[in-house]
DNA sequence: GAGGGCACTTACCGCAAGGTACGTACCCCA
DNA sequence: TGGGGTACGTACCTTGCGGTAAGTGCCCTC
C-alpha cells in the first residue's frame, strides 16, 4: 500500500491538523459527508467530479485510519461501503469553517466575478 | 523566480486558503509572526529550526504577493529587511486558531508523551 | 452475450515541491 | 587576513503526490 508514514513530530497544532487535511481531495471529501451523512464510494466519486478513483481510496483509507471516517462494508453482492465521518472529523469540519469564512473573503476580494454565479454567500462552506 | 501560478478558480472557502496555506513553513511563519509582531530574515530562519534560506525567502514571497506579509527594506548597509502581518495575515491567523486547538487535541490523544515535555497546553497555539 | 455498475488494486509516469550547495556584495571584528 | 553576519539568487537533484490506464470478480439489465 501507499499509505506514506506521517505524523512525523509536530512543532504545533497546527501542523498536525494541516497533515491530516493536506491532500488534494480531503477538505472536499469532508465537505461531501458532512453536508450528506453518510456516502457510498460511488456517490462521494460522483460529487467530486475530477477525481480518480485510486486517489479517492488513498485518502479515505488515510482518513480511516487518522480516525476520521469510518468505513462499514456489507458482505452483500454487489459489494456495498459506506463512509461516515466520525465524532472527531465533525470535529474538524466545525475547526475548518473560520477558515473556509476567510476563504470566501479572499476570493472575494480577489476573484469578485466568480462569486456572483452560484451566491457563494448563501452556501454555508463550499 | 519560481512563483507558480497558483490562484486556479477554488470550489470552495476552504480550497482558497489551503492554497495560501500549504507549504512546509507557512503555518510556522505566520505563528513566528503572530508572536513576535516584526521579525527580520535571519532572526524567522532562527526561529524556524531547519528551514532552508531559499525556501524562507520563497515562502515570503509568495506569501506577500498573496498580501499576508508585508516586507520593508531599509537602505542600510548591512542590509536590513523587516516583515510584519497585514491585517489579512492577521485574520487568516485568528482563523487559523481552531485548527490549531483541534490539531492539539489530536497530538494529545496521539502522542501523549511529546505533550508534557513542554507543557504545550499552556501554550497559545504552536 | 455484451455492456455496465460496484469497489477497488496494481503498475507506471510526470512534474512540482522541497532540499543541497554554492555564489554575491558589502560590512564588522579579531 | 581571515572568519562571520545580512539577505538573498541560481543551479541541480531527489522525493513523492497525484494522474492515467488497465485488470478483477461478481452481478443485473438489455
Amino acid at each position: 500500500m501507499v499509505t506514506s508514514a506521517r505524523r512525523g513530530p509536530y512543532v504545533c497544532g497546527i501542523d498536525a491538523a494541516l497533515d491530516v487535511v493536506s491532500g488534494k481531495w480531503k477538505g472536499l471529501i469532508l465537505w461531501e459527508l458532512e453536508a450528506h451523512g453518510v456516502r457510498r464510494f460511488a456517490e462521494l466519486r460522483r460529487g467530486l467530479p475530477g477525481v480518480s478513483e485510486k486517489m479517492l481510496t488513498q485518502h479515505l483509507r488515510e482518513m480511516e485510519a487518522d480516525q476520521l471516517v469510518v468505513r462499514t462494508v456489507y458482505a452483500e453482492v454487489p459489494p456495498r461501503v459506506e463512509y461516515t465521518l466520525t465524532g472527531h472529523g465533525r470535529a474538524l469540519n466545525a475547526a475548518l469553517d473560520p477558515l473556509g469564512r476567510w476563504g470566501m473573503e479572499r476570493i472575494r476580494r480577489e476573484q469578485p466575478e466568480l462569486v456572483d454565479h452560484a451566491d457563494a454567500a448563501a452556501m454555508p462552506r463550499p
